[in-house]
DNA sequence: CACGGGTTTTAACCTAGGTTAATTCCAAAC
DNA sequence: GTTTGGAATTAACCTAGGTTAAAACCCGTG
């Protein structure tokens, strides 16, 4: 991984306590983060002040705010230090202008975000096709180990329902 | 752009008509599609047959079934056009090779994969956090020029809601 | 003009999930 | 053991949107 190398030698190494914050929505961040070791969670927060799980972040994992990175806006969402975590960073900057110059840094640019749209692109299906009910039965399957990590009340808020939903769904459904 | 150079030369030229279909869900179809001109819409059909709409393409679009060119799956939405296409393909293999060796491709994937990436997390961001309503009224604001070409019975579609759903917003909204 | 087919609206009824608040559970701390 | 505080459940009530079917509307065609 070329990209690794560049992070080694133009990034920063970061240590944080579980419940530290990366990132606040609407911070201006424009960098990439590379989750060395820990355990993160991305979250909007509304006007209202409910919390909405955009996803999970695991060690070997990437995570930045595109539209601040990329689209010259603010950060969308929060980061949030579940446990203690290593993090690498780098300026977005950085990777796109290397991007341009290295090939092989393009290359693995364009297999990580081919794999990060596909994921997109199937919590897209997810939201658009399938009931809270049908989206709880697809995450016990296929993320057994975010049980242990994280509360109902998390996933319920990643799932897109309130706690209190998720505990009449899950009763529905073990019958 | 060295990409549209690539299926100039490797690529097929399609001329469809209105109520063609490109591919259909279930299909194994690894190609790109450049939209030259037209207007075409993807969607998901599910097992009772509902219709959910997942983008609408126009001329200057690209759209492809990740899962299928990437993944290795079968095609997991249908393509239509809704207008005479006119539309170039390419083996998503050849791009994707080509990014390997060139690097102006590569660098023309990122940013591709970057923008299309940014619409995504948009879309996931206005499922998981707003209401019917609020798509709706975000949509109005943000993509006026569809309202011509696509009857009402698909924007409810493609916001994840019946079309009496939507009749229902619309008559909420006026006041 | 009348007809026919698709789109939208309306109405009546139903269901999933939101809201609030009380209750129970559980585990860590004392 | 008891206390305490967060997590999960339960209950009562409410609302948005789904479902079905009928009505109204809107065109294009003959």
């Amino acid at each position: 991984m070329k990209i690794l190398e560049l992070i080694r030698t133009n990034g920063v190494e970061l240590a944080l306590e579980k419940g530290d914050h990366v990132f606040r929505q609407g911070d201006e961040d424009k960098f990439i983060y590379f989750v060395t070791s820990g355990f993160l969670k991305a979250y909007y927060l509304s006007e209202d002040g409910k919390e909405n799980i955009k996803s999970f972040i695991e060690a070997g994992g990437r995570i930045g705010s595109l539209r601040a990175c990329y689209a010259g806006e603010k950060c969308s969402f929060s980061l949030l230090c579940m446990e203690d975590c290593k993090l690498l960073k780098i300026e977005f900057s950085k990777l796109y202008e290397a991007s341009k110059t290295d090939p092989e840094i393009a290359f693995e640019m364009v297999e990580f975000l081919l794999g990060f749209s596909l994921k997109k692109e199937i919590r897209e299906f997810e939201f658009l096709c399938l009931s809270a009910e049908q989206r709880y039965a697809r995450m016990t399957e296929e993320n057994p180990e975010f049980a242990s990590k994280i509360t109902q009340n998390e996933i319920a808020r990643y799932l897109g329902v309130t706690p209190v939903g998720l505990s009449r769904i899950k009763k529905r459904l073990e019958r």
